[in-house]
DNA sequence: AGCACGCCGACT
DNA sequence: GTCGGCGTGCTC
């Protein structure tokens, strides 16, 4: 220890000694030098430095380690992570020492540094930067306690003259899991990747708490993977959905749970990622970060509902932590399992070219019944149809309903009066509200809709419909008098709901678990939805519409409300994979992804074009398309004044490592150039943007 | 980022 | 001759 860091607990001598399983790392063994990633976010700096092993340090430096090197001169200081250690540099100047080491804990294991190298070379974007989602932040408090408490907790059990797999019976007290369960973790185990559609509705727990059906055959997935001696990592999209896991899994008996998420204050963050990096099979469940824990011989990496947004990382390089499971699945030999109430397209595709395997069980899922279309949509006077009235009213004798409806708050919008479809602004085709009663304008350029025809098919009565989920409450509680009505929103959050009989008004992805199930699920403002200017609209309502089905108790129905179209139809007749077919099929002819892959690369005009020459010549460009460069319009946020412009590329995925390779080659030579360019800017001037990259956007080709 | 190195024009 | 402008490139 270079800094005497523990000397000041009792357990300081054993801690001398590897005690603890986590401080196993590989050590110098008399080799002088270190390669050292540096903490950097510049990427000309995204390589490997070679620094001395200094006398001091040899004995306790480790792979792994976080250190401090002196970097541009002796005086300053950097952060990175000792990656290995050589005998010799092939560099020709005179190495620096390693100025210090920042913990006695490796917190970077091998396995995840070769997972952030690979995740960031096919992003085009740093290793560091994906290690910043890796590796919390040190906490020195609770480092010293959990090296104690293994400290401890080895010297009794070796007191005991226990095996070092003993201290896992207690798992036996964890329920078996069921043969499915079991079946699908051996083939986990052995390396095999799946896809599952999960059951629809909620479970009781023997703890008395209800969760959706598919949180218990995740926690049984997961035991029984720990139960085969390896870890599992479950990722899932937001807390809701990691409280059913964690609730689930306590109910089972399992034991060795780490859950790393974004609420957690940095101390229970670090505290969880030193657990997770116990030399210990481990149940790691959390949020998309969790993807990269250290996992002790991980043996699956368990996925819930892939398509769900949050999934995909907002910071640089932006890699969707289902493409991190894949890269991490390949590397390490574990298997990968994919569950959803319905499918993303990416996992499709996978499915398609025979990389995942489908689950073919069929899973239970809730009735689904489509109103009348016959029924004129003007034909009601509320909020709802008639029949959709007579569903919320039927289901409300007995328990709660759901009602899903598409946004927050009280905007309303406008539809046909004849044919239904949603009315649009003729100047911008933006969609038209009522300022005041009477009076419609379009939302986006405000212009008055008085003589507004619709395109379709021609009628000239506008309706108003389709209002947020506060005005919907307020229509309901008028409708529905002496009944309660809840609002579940994004700032109105909601997690769960009682069995007593009440109309949940919910946005689609705030609906709160009814125990028991809802009576009956009303899916409101279909075509709105659809109408979303958006590629992956009709996935994301699949994805919204089944979700919400799901928490509908067994014998619960699920009332799709309005709404027609090929997307409505697959929902209700529950054909899903056809929909998904035919939609990938359209995406394979028109190039779009996730059939390919896409880059965007943004800057100015002649870094663009510098980056798109790194490419090669045309002929050499084969699988790989060009699209623009076009500029980038001054109102993107992107853009910050600047006037800056931006080209797509495309590519197939086997083009992919050359493609990264290439850009990225072209941004670090940028990156290089960039402080003489802005020295010889006149003051005054914006500063330059930085060439950026960007791969796998999903809305890159959304209006 | 920040700093050294080096290659042309103006000066003692 | 040499000082110093700033473009260029490197940082173990």
């Amino acid at each position: 220890m270079s800094s005497g860091e523990l000397s000041d607990i009792p357990e300081a001598a054993e801690l001398a000694a590897p005690a603890c399983s986590c401080l196993d790392a590989e050590a110098p063994n008399g080799r002088a030098v270190a390669e050292v990633l540096l903490d950097s976010a510049l990427p000309q700096l995204d390589h490997l430095f070679d620094y001395a092993v200094p006398e001091e340090l040899a004995t306790d430096l480790r792979v792994g380690q976080r250190v401090r090197v002196p970097f541009r001169n002796q005086q300053r200081k950097a952060f990175g992570y000792v990656i290995g250690f050589t005998a010799s540099s092939s560099f020709g100047g005179e190495l620096s020492p390693i100025a210090d080491i920042v913990s006695p804990v490796p917190q970077l294991t091998p396995e995840v540094w070769h997972l952030a190298r690979a995740v960031a070379d096919r992003a085009g974007g740093s290793a560091g930067d994906i290690l910043r989602l890796a590796i919390p932040g040190r906490q020195v408090r609770v480092e010293k306690q959990h090296l104690a408490a293994v400290a401890t907790a080895n010297t009794a059990s070796a007191a005991d003259t226990a095996t070092p797999s003993s201290g896992e019976a207690a798992e036996g007290h964890a329920e078996l899991p069921d043969a499915d369960s079991a079946e699908i973790a051996d083939r986990l185990v052995a390396g095999e990747r799946l896809a599952l559609t999960a059951t629809h509705s909620p479970e009781r727990l023997a703890t008395g708490e209800w969760v959706g059906a598919w949180a218990i055959r995740l926690a049984r997935v997961a035991i029984a993977v720990k139960q085969a001696g390896r870890s599992a990592i479950v990722v899932l999209p937001d807390y809701r959905d990691q409280d059913q896991l964690q609730s689930a899994l306590a109910a089972f008996g399992a034991e060795s749970v780490v859950r790393v998420d974004a609420r957690q204050s940095n101390a229970e963050r670090y505290g969880s990622f030193l657990r997770a990096l116990d030399r210990e099979p481990r149940i790691i469940i959390g949020n998309r970060s969790a993807v990269y824990a250290p996992a002790y011989e991980l043996g699956a990496i368990l996925m819930w509902d892939d398509g769900d947004p949050v999934l995909a990382e907002p910071l640089a390089p932006y890699v969707h932590a289902r493409d991190a499971a894949l890269v991490r699945a390949e590397q390490s030999g574990a298997g990968l399992f994919f569950a959803a109430h319905a499918r993303s397209a990416e996992v499709e595709r996978l499915s398609l070219i025979g990389y995942v395997h489908d689950q073919v069980n069929p899973p239970r899922r809730t009735r689904v019944i489509h109103a009348d279309q016959s029924i004129a949509p003007d034909a009601f006077a509320g909020r709802v149809p008639d029949f959709a009235a007579k569903t919320i009213r039927e289901g409300l004798r007995t328990g709660p309903v759901l009602v899903q409806v598409a946004t927050p708050g009280y905007a309303p919008v406008s539809v046909c009066g004849d044919c239904g479809d949603l009315a649009r602004c003729t100047a911008c085709g933006g969609p038209i509200g009522f300022r005041t009663a009477g009076t419609a304008a379009c939302r986006w350029c405000g212009q008055h809709a008085g003589g507004w025809a619709c395109a379709g098919c021609g009628g000239n009565r506008l309706v108003e419909r389709g209002m947020g989920s506060a005005r919907t409450v307020e229509q309901f509680e008028r409708q529905f008098r002496g009944f309660r009505v809840l609002l579940a929103d994004g700032d109105n959050p909601r997690e769960r709901v009682d069995a007593r009989p009440a109309i949940v008004v919910a946005t689609r992805g705030a609906e709160p678990l009814a125990a028991g199930g809802y009576r009956a699920v009303v899916l409101l403002d279909a075509e709105r939805l659809l109408s979303l200017e958006n590629l992956r609209a009709g996935e994301d309502c699949l994805r919204w519409w089944e979700n919400a089905a799901a928490l509908a108790a067994p014998d619960g129905v699920c009332l799709m409300a309005s709404g027609g179209g090929p997307v409505v139809q697959a929902f209700v007749t529950g054909r899903l994979d056809e929909w998904l077919h035919s939609e990938l099929r359209d995406r394979q002819a028109l190039r779009y992804p996730p059939a390919v892959r896409v880059a965007s690369v943004t800057g100015g005009s002649a870094q663009v074009d510098r980056a798109l020459a790194a490419l090669g010549s045309p002929d050499t460009l084969a699988g790989v398309e060009v699209l623009g460069p076009t500029p980038v319009a001054a109102s993107d946020p992107a853009a910050r004044g600047a006037k800056l412009v931006r080209a797509i590329v495309r590519f197939e995925y086997g083009r992919g490592n050359d493609v990264a390779k290439r850009l990225r080659g072209a941004l670090v030579a940028d990156a290089a150039g960039a402080s003489s360019r802005q020295k010889g800017r006149a003051p005054g001037r914006a500063v330059p943007e930085a060439l950026r990259l960007r791969f796998d956007d999903r809305g890159v080709f959304d209006g």
